[in-house]
RNA sequence: GGAGGCAUAGCUCAGUCGGUUAGAGCGCCUGCUUCACAUGCAGGAGGUCGUAGGUUCGAGUCCUACUGUCUCUACCA
C-alpha cells in the first residue's frame, strides 16, 4: 500500500471489476426481500452537477447498505428526453448551419435528435459511474424507449377513455421563444421593474371616464370589458353603461365582479380574457368575448388592426404614445411585480388562449392527498408533506400538450375526410369511422413530465405484468430535491394510485440544494458551480460523497467547499493509513482466529465502541438520516480506532509477548473489516481497496453481510474501566502540558486507588500513552517526600514528581480553579435534589444518577481541598 | 396575500423522546519531524443557545408573540 490515500490509482478498476461481477443486477428472487428505488432520470443533455451527486450518492447509500443486508436491491437507473431542453439543443445546432425546424422538417429533425441523444445521453452515464453509483445497469431506461412509450400510450389512452383527458381552448402560458405551451409548474416568476399606466376609457354618450390601471397596456387591443368591485360606491352610477375602447373604438361593457380589489389603482380593471388567467376567469363568468391580439410569435395579431406584426413591447410603446396624443394617458407610475418567465429558456411567457390537450386534476388528486395523509407514502422530513397539501389541494388542469417535435407524440388521430377524432394505442391508418387514409396524427408531442410520472412502473414493463414488476413495485424510497416535489413526486403519485391502484414508493426522502461556500445556489449564471468531475479527479469519489454527505440533515441545504473536501480527504487519507498500520504489522505473523482470541481490557473496549457505532449507523439509515450515520463513523474511526485503540495496542505488538501481539493483530484486523463494511456504502471505493489488502479477504466487500449489533458485546465493565484508565491518561498529558513538561521526559506516577488490579492490567498503556516511566501505588499523600502534582480523576488521586517544574502558586491556582468548577457542580446537583418537584416527578434512575453526581463531586472537592492545604503548608 | 424553514463557539453546522458539565469540523493559541498518517499527534482558549413571555420538577429542545433572515407558493390589474 501506497503511503497516502491515492484514488485516482484504483477506482476506475474496482468499479470496472464490481461491474464485471455483476453485483449491481438484481433478480427477482423470492428467497429475498426486494428493495427498489428508482433513480430520478437525469436529462440527456444535462451534465452530472452537485446536486445530481448528491442525490445519486443518496440513493447509493441505501442500495448498497440494503444490499449488503441481505435485499435484492434494485437501484433503476435511467435518462429523461427532456422535452424541451433537448430541442433547444437541436435547434441550437440547426442555427450554426443557418437551418430551422421548418427546413429540415421533422422526420430530419428527430433523426438529428436521437443521434444527439446517441453521442450525448450516455456522458451522464459514465459520470455516474465515477461517482461509485451501483445501480442495474442492465435495466438502464429511457423515457422515450419502447417500454416507457408503450406506457404512455397506454395511460393517455386509459385516462381519455375514462373523460381525465381533454382538448379544449383554454389559457395557457405561451413561451414565444420554445413556441410552446409550457405547463404551470413550467412557469418561473421573478419580481421585475415594471410600470402601471392610468388610462381613461370614456363613457359612452357623455363626457366622463373611467380610470384604468394596467401594467399592460398593448393588450388593451383584446379588452372586452371594464370591472368594478360591486362595491365600490365611486362606480356604483356607471354599471350598466357603455365605454368605448380607446383606439380601437370598440364598445365594452362595465361589468362588476368581485374579484377586482378597491384598493389597488383606481379599483376599475381592463379585462382581457385572451392574455390574462384571471380576466379569463371573469370573461367565463360574465360571458365575455375572448380576442386573442397577441400571437404565438408574441406579436400582435391580425386582430390588432394597425399594430399588427409589431412585437408587444413595441406595441406597448406605440400605444401609451397615442394614448398620451389624445389626452387619454392620466399618469404612469412605478410598479414592481412578478413576471412569469419560461423554466428552460427564461423569455417572458405570454398568457394566451390555445386548444390544448389537459389532464383533468380534481379526481387524480384527489386520492393521491389522501395517500398521503393517511400515511402510505411518508415524506422525510415531514414538513415537505404540507407543500405537498398545499399544491395538491390547488392544483387546476394539467396543459400537457406541447408544441414540439422532440417528445411522445400524442396518440390521436383525425381524420381529414370525416374530421373523426381517435385515440389509439396503436398508429392507424384508416379511419375507423369512413374508412378513409387521409389521417394526421395531433402534431404535438406530450410533456416530459408525463412520462416521467409513470417512471416507478413503466420502467418495470407495465401496462405488461411481468415478474419484475410484481416483485419491485411499489418501490421503496424515492430521492430527490424539494425542487422537483410539484414536477414530478406528485404526478408519480398520482399516476401510480390510477394506474397501478397502488402507491409508486412508501418514502420519499427531500433533501436540500447543494450551495457554494457563500450560502449562494449554484448556477450557471453565477459562474459558481462546481463540476463534480473536476472533484472526482482531484480527491476521487469518495472524497466527494463523504464532503457531500457528512452531517447533513434531510432537507436542509448544504455548503460545499475547499475547505470540506480537504477535510473529506484527510479523513480518507486517515483511514487508508490506519489500515496500513494494521496490515503492515500483520504481514508474514501468525494470525489467530478472532473468535478464538482472549480479549484483553482495551480490545473489550473497542469492540463495545465498534458494537455501539453498528447499532447507530444502522438506525440511522434505516431513517434515512445518513448525514448522522456519517458523522458517528468518522468519529469512531478517527476518535476511538485511530486515536485510542491503534495506539492502545502499540505497547503490546512492539513487546515481547508474541502470543498476545497476535491475538491483538487479530483484533485489529477484526475492528478494521467490520469498520470497512460499515463504511462501504458512503465511501465503497476506498473501502473495496483495502478489503483487497486484507490477507484472507472474501471476493468482495460490496457482497459482504452488514455488521449485525449484539448485545453480547456491549462489554460494560470492561468499557467503563477503559474510559477511567482514559481519564488518567488525558489527566497526566494535561498536567505535562501545563508544567510545560518535555515529551521525552518519562515521569513516575503515584497512584492512590482501591482499583490496584486495573491500574496493573492497564500499566502499559498509561506509561506508553502518558510519557510514565514506572507506577508506585501509595497508601496516602504522606507516604510522599517528592515536591508533585495531583490530579483528582474519580476514585483515582495521581501524584506526579515534577520536580523544579512544579510552581506551587501555579498550581494552588489551578486546584482553586477546580475547585470553583466542582463547587458550582455541586450547588447545581444539590438544588435540583432539594427540589420536591425533582425528586417526585422526575424519573428514579435520574435522581440517582444526580446523587451519585453529587457524592462524586463532594468527594472530589475534599481532596481537592486537602491539596490545597497541602500546598499551602 | 398564503405557507414553511432557519437563528447554538470567530466561520460552517450537529444536537434524536424535554433530563449528564451544550458538541463537531475549520480557524485561533501552546508544544511535538513519537517507528500508520504533519492530509498528522497532544494540550488549550472560545457559548447568556436571536428577544420577551409561557408550559414543566426540569427548556437549546415544547407553546405564544416579536425581531432578523432565507425559501416556496399565489399573481392586485
Amino acid at each position: 500500500m501506497e503511503k497516502t490515500y491515492n484514488p485516482g490509482s484504483f477506482e476506475k478498476e474496482i468499479y470496472k471489476n464490481w461491474e464485471e461481477k455483476g453485483y449491481f443486477n438484481a433478480e427477482v428472487n423470492t428467497e429475498k426481500l426486494p428493495f427498489t428505488i428508482m433513480m430520478p432520470p437525469p436529462n440527456i443533455t444535462g451534465q452530472l452537477h452537485m446536486g445530481h451527486a448528491l442525490d445519486e450518492t443518496l440513493q447509493d447509500i441505501l442500495t448498497r447498505f440494503m444490499r449488503m443486508n441481505g435485499y435484492s436491491a434494485l437501484w433503476l437507473p435511467g435518462t429523461d428526453h427532456a422535452s424541451i431542453a433537448t430541442e433547444v439543443k437541436i435547434v441550437e445546432q440547426l442555427a450554426e448551419e443557418g437551418l430551422t425546424k421548418a427546413d429540415v422538417g421533422r422526420e430530419e429533425f428527430l433523426r438529428r435528435a436521437w443521434a444527439w441523444k446517441e453521442k450525448y445521453g450516455g456522458r451522464i452515464v459514465e459520470q455516474l459511474k465515477c461517482l461509485g453509483s451501483s445501480c442495474d445497469w442492465s435495466k438502464l431506461a429511457f423515457t422515450m424507449d419502447e417500454r416507457c412509450s408503450r406506457a404512455v400510450r397506454e395511460v393517455f389512452v386509459n385516462l381519455y377513455e375514462k373523460g381525465l383527458i381533454y382538448r379544449g381552448a383554454r389559457i395557457i402560458n405561451w413561451c414565444p421563444e420554445c413556441k410552446t405551451a409550457l405547463s404551470d409548474a413550467e412557469v418561473e416568476y421573478s419580481e421585475e421593474a415594471s410600470s402601471l399606466w392610468y388610462i381613461k376609457y370614456p363613457v359612452k354618450d357623455s363626457d366622463e371616464f373611467i380610470t384604468v390601471a394596467t401594467s399592460r397596456p398593448e393588450t388593451m387591443l383584446g379588452d372586452t370589458a371594464v370591472a368594478v368591485n360591486p362595491k365600490d360606491k365611486r362606480y356604483t352610477k356607471f354599471l350598466g353603461k357603455t365605454l368605448i375602447l380607446p383606439l380601437v373604438g370598440k364598445e365594452i361593457p362595465l361589468i362588476d365582479d368581485a374579484y377586482v380589489e378597491t384598493d389597488f389603482g383606481t379599483g376599475a380593471v381592463k379585462i382581457t380574457p385572451a392574455h390574462d388567467p384571471n380576466d379569463f376567469e371573469v370573461g367565463l363568468r360574465h360571458g365575455l368575448e375572448v380576442i386573442n391580439v397577441l400571437g404565438e410569435d408574441g406579436r400582435v395579431n391580425e386582430n390588432g388592426g394597425k399594430y399588427c406584426g409589431m412585437k408587444a413591447l413595441d406595441a406597448r410603446k406605440v400605444i401609451v404614445e397615442e394614448l398620451e396624443r389624445q389626452g387619454l394617458l392620466v399618469k404612469k407610475e412605478e410598479l414592481r411585480h412578478n413576471v412569469g418567465h419560461c423554466y428552460r429558456c427564461h423569455t417572458v411567457v405570454e398568457p394566451l388562449v390555445s386548444k390544448q390537450w389537459f389532464v383533468k386534476m380534481k379526481p387524480l388528486a384527489d386520492p393521491a392527498i389522501e395517500a398521503v395523509k393517511k400515511k402510505k407514502i411518508a415524506f422525510t422530513p415531514q414538513r415537505f408533506s404540507k407543500i405537498y397539501y398545499n399544491w395538491m389541494e390547488n392544483v387546476k388542469d394539467w396543459c400537457i400538450s406541447r408544441q414540439l417535435w422532440w417528445g411522445h407524440r400524442i396518440p390521436v388521430f383525425y381524420c381529414d375526410d370525416c374530421g373523426e377524432m381517435t385515440v389509439s394505442k396503436t398508429d392507424i391508418t384508416v379511419c375507423p369511422k369512413c374508412g378513409s387514409t387521409h389521417i394526421r396524427q395531433d402534431e404535438d408531442v406530450l410533456d416530459t413530465w408525463f412520462s416521467s410520472a409513470l417512471w416507478p412502473f413503466s420502467t418495470l414493463g407495465y401496462p405488461e405484468k411481468t415478474a419484475e414488476l410484481e416483485y419491485f413495485y411499489p418501490t421503496d424510497v424515492l430521492v430527490t430535491g424539494y425542487d422537483i416535489i410539484f414536477f414530478w413526486v406528485a404526478r408519480m403519485i398520482f399516476s401510480g394510485l390510477e394506474h397501478m391502484k397502488r402507491i409508486p414508493f412508501k418514502d420519499v426522502l427531500i433533501h436540500g440544494l447543494v450551495r457554494d461556500a457563500q450560502g449562494r445556489k449554484m448556477s450557471k449564471s453565477l459562474g459558481n458551480g462546481v463540476d463534480p468531475m473536476e472533484i472526482i479527479a482531484k480527491y476521487g469519489a469518495d472524497t466527494l460523497r463523504f464532503s457531500l454527505v457528512n452531517g447533513i440533515a434531510p432537507g436542509s441545504d448544504l455548503r460545499f467547499s475547499e475547505e470540506k473536501l480537504e477535510g473529506s480527504r484527510n479523513f480518507m487519507n486517515k483511514i487508508w493509513n490506519a489500515s496500513r498500520f494494521v496490515l503492515l504489522n500483520a504481514q508474514d505473523k501468525d494470525i489467530p482466529d478472532f473468535a478464538s482470541c482472549r480479549l484483553t481490557v482495551a480490545d473489550k473496549w473497542i469492540l463495545a465502541k465498534l458494537n455501539r457505532v453498528i447499532r447507530e449507523v444502522t438506525i440511522n439509515l434505516k431513517k434515512y438520516e445518513m448525514g448522522i450515520a456519517l458523522a458517528q463513523l468518522y468519529d469512531f474511526v478517527w476518535s476511538d480506532f485511530c486515536d485510542w485503540y491503534i495506539e492502545l495496542t502499540k505497547p503490546v505488538l512492539y513487546g515481547d509477548d508474541e502470543n498476545l501481539r497476535n491475538q491483538t493483530l487479530s483484533v485489529l484486523i477484526h475492528v478494521l473489516e467490520e469498520t470497512l463494511k460499515l463504511l462501504h456504502p458512503f465511501i465503497p471505493f476506498v473501502t473495496e481497496e483495502i478489503y483487497q489488502n486484507i490477507p484472507s479477504h472474501g471476493e468482495s466487500l460490496m457482497i459482504c453481510e452488514f455488521p449485525r449489533f449484539n448485545a453480547k458485546n456491549n462489554y460494560p465493565k470492561q468499557k467503563a474501566d477503559m474510559e477511567s484508565v482514559m481519564e488518567i491518561i488525558k489527566g497526566i498529558r494535561n498536567i505535562r502540558a501545563q508544567v510545560g513538561a518535555a515529551p521525552s521526559k518519562k515521569v513516575k506516577l503515584y497512584v492512590k486507588t482501591q482499583m490496584r488490579k486495573l491500574i496493573k492490567d492497564t500499566a502499559v498503556y498509561i506509561e506508553k500513552l502518558a510519557g510514565v516511566q514506572e507506577i508506585v501505588f501509595i497508601a496516602g499523600k504522606e507516604d510522599l517526600t517528592e515536591k508533585t502534582v495531583s490530579q483528582i480523576i474519580n476514585e483515582f488521586e495521581l501524584y506526579i514528581p515534577l520536580g523544579e517544574l512544579v510552581d506551587t502558586d501555579k498550581e494552588i491556582a489551578r486546584l482553586k480553579g477546580e475547585k470553583e468548577r466542582v463547587e458550582n457542580e455541586i450547588q447545581r446537583a444539590n438544588a435540583k435534589l432539594s427540589n420536591n418537584g425533582f425528586l417526585e416527578k422526575a424519573p428514579k434512575e435520574l435522581v440517582n444518577k444526580e446523587r451519585e453526581k453529587l457524592n462524586k463531586f463532594i468527594e472530589m472537592r475534599k481532596k481537592i481541598l486537602a491539596e490545597i492545604k497541602s500546598y499551602e503548608a
